[in-house]
DNA sequence: CGTTCAGTTGACTAAGGTCAATTCCCGTGG
DNA sequence: CCACGGGAATTGACCTTAGTCAACTGAACG
């Protein structure tokens, strides 16, 4: 079982019991993804979140003049997927795409909607988890509220080095908000 | 009674029976605030979520050089509130100015626990707020990926043309996150 | 060895920031 | 009723920074 890593949050972060734990994992569906795999909107992966036991991910929209716009970096024991359509079926011009072979674990709506039938405990497990969504989204905004793309970079620098070795330098640029050359730019004013 | 839009929505968005409502508004405190009272990061209001029934306020943040940072503009039937600190207790610099005279019925956090604690009906109320806070948050994400300051002012024209003329450009500009000057040349570009 | 794509660089443009001066608006007091 | 004061909004001059476009470099891969 390569999921430790989640069992540990589960038990740690979530204080799930060991019985609960097994619970929420045989609603769970594991899936593997090749590096450069996409997750395109209509995906019905996006009617599942999903949690990275190992691998890396860019979350990023299209504008309707095809631009990309990189919502999130994600790495190991982060989760991803489209929480709005998980919780509203609307979808949107979501994608995702994997950055190295990943391994992934899915909970689907429905399943997720079943163990809180069953058990109005997982009502407040689902609280949890759209607790941190808001988290989440609360923390990047603050981010572009208070950091222009040259602090951003200092912060995304010091938090996560490992992201800045391993992914190209265009989805950095874009998860900043800039464009490459502003980036390259942003470099050079800093070393 | 003035806040019969907030039934109006207990009623139908929520789809709370009218018993329920009852039960909520009876764990609930109604305030009145004069215009240009600012309620600041300790207040105890802020372990309460608040729901305007009849007035307006502008949230906003402080950052470490004294800028202020305009998050959110509110107006009747908009929620009000740090919905970090309602959860995790770790308070912000989050700042909240009345605009108008303002009439705001508030749950606190451990009258919500309350509820909960005697239904867990209450949890999934919880998490519906929870829900609304996520989405609301990923509103504000998408209106900066998408749009520059420019299209942010149409849009907020188009959306509500009523808070332009309610409240001072500063705030506006301040929400659209430009200075007022940028503001004012916006304007004339348009016109 | 050549193709391809990412990254950098340069020249130029566009847009917002900054600072200061000016105008506008509105309420207050003479 | 008018004059004044103060804050808000606008304007102008100048600066900074990101965008754009195109050229160039460099590394990876076949």
């Amino acid at each position: 079982m390569m999921n430790r890593n989640l069992i540990e949050k589960l038990s740690t972060e979530f204080k799930l019991p060991h019985f609960r734990i097994e619970e929420y994992l045989s609603a769970c569906t594991i899936l593997k993804h090749k590096k450069k795999e996409i997750l395109y909107p209509k995906s019905i992966l996006f009617d599942s979140l999903g949690y990275i036991i190992d691998g890396a991910a860019r979350t990023y929209y299209l504008d309707n003049k095809g631009n990309e716009i990189s919502y999130l970096l994600q790495l190991n024991g982060d989760a991803i997927g489209d929480y709005a359509n998980f919780i509203c079926g609307v979808s949107s011009n979501l994608h995702i795409q994997f950055l190295l072979d990943s391994e992934v674990i899915y909970i689907h709506k429905n399943k997720l909607n079943e163990l809180v039938q069953k058990d109005p405990f997982w009502m407040g497990f689902a609280k949890i988890i759209s607790d941190l969504a808001f988290l989440s989204a609360k923390q990047r905004l603050d981010e572009l509220f208070f950091y222009n793309p040259e602090e951003r970079y200092l912060n995304l620098l010091k938090k996560s080095p490992q992201i800045l070795q391993k992914i190209s330098q265009k989805y950095i640029a874009s998860y900043l908000g800039i464009t490459t050359p502003s980036l390259s730019r942003i470099k050079r004013r800093i070393y």
